[in-house]
DNA sequence: CAAAATATGTCAACATGGCTGACATAAATT
DNA sequence: AATTTATGTCAGCCATGTTGACATATTTTG
């Protein structure tokens, strides 16, 4: 049942049968097992689904990360990237290197700015990165199949919510403007 | 659900491995580019939380991923550890040792079967994990807050439906039966 | 203009947590 | 008695994260 309630009692129900289960409450609020466990198996199985394509190239989920977000952001600056990664630049050196040693990424001089070296998916990149999601948007398609209509936008409005209030307009934005640059 | 969400068609062409797309009569799918990108950040958020926590105890999310199950599943068994994290028994054994060592898990015998070590969260292990839980909890629970009611159940509809087939059962009987365990 | 700040890259070393393969032990099953 | 099962362990490799130090080119600033 929905039971999403007021002050601090949070009462967690059982999946399935509809029991609810009274907590034990110790500090008087009830973890939320079930979205904590639910969010845990989804997310496995759903970056579970390219690792086998992945394979193919050698790439690990770290290059599908930088070739996601560089064939979604065309001309992204470095700088931009580790702070979607939230990684060290080192880091993503490392994998970045060989994405563009095999074709799959080019960077090119900012025209403002020399310093920087903006990065673009190639076509062999922006393939492969399609490929990839499509792998995904199956699952996602599938799902909202399963659910009734209204279901997409309930999951992007929860998700939405779950991102820190500091980056959540951040997000948005370049989720927005992602889709505006692959518009064209 | 049509407006952030549309560009980039996904076609077998830019696939490539003749892999069709559910529902892609006219030549394309538009890749849920939106759901993509907002589980991967609400889910880099949302294992973040924990991990400040955790640094105290120098233990990484591998610990916390061991112990959460063992907490929630008193008694379970090394292997039915190993499916759910679907690690291998080695990389299962250099968390687990540690967790042993420090007091936060104990070992019993199983009673039918005494080759079996059954897993125990102690009072300090399930402390720490209650702990962690809460962490992510308040921000399961601000966004259930900020969206209305039914945003629980809707989420636990679109979570569910995102797992595998294969598993779903599976992990449903897992939550529902963890939840009475936990009600002692 | 000289100095400082910025964008990026690189080298080296180390930590975590996956993996495979081989082998060991005790207990249950056949 | 032989085999299978549940678990543990040693050894080594790999992917991907980290810190720290330093280099280079370019832009910004005093």
């Amino acid at each position: 049942m929905a039971d999403i309630n007021s002050g601090t009692k949070i009462s967690a129900s059982a999946i399935g049968d509809g029991t609810a289960v009274p907590g034990a409450a110790e500090g008087g609020t009830d973890a939320a097992w079930d979205i904590i466990e639910l969010l845990f198996f989804a997310y496995r199985d759903f970056v579970g689904d390219p690792d086998e394509v992945l394979l193919k190239y050698a790439f690990g989920r770290a290059h599908h990360r930088v070739l996601h977000f560089v064939n979604r952001n065309p001309g992204m600056k470095v700088a931009d990237l580790l702070d979607i990664l939230n990684i060290t630049k080192q880091s993503l050196g490392r994998v970045l290197k060989q994405l563009i040693d095999q074709g799959f990424i080019v960077q090119k001089e900012g025209e403002q700015d020399r310093r920087q070296r903006l990065l673009y998916a190639t076509p062999k990149g922006e393939a492969l990165s399609l490929k990839l999601a499509a792998l995904q948007t199956e699952r996602i398609n599938r799902a909202f199949g399963e659910l009734g209509p209204g279901a997409h936008e309930a999951a992007r409005r929860f998700l939405t919510a779950m991102i820190d209030g500091d980056n959540r307009e951040g997000v948005l934005r370049q989720i927005a403007r992602a889709d505006r640059a692959k518009v064209r």
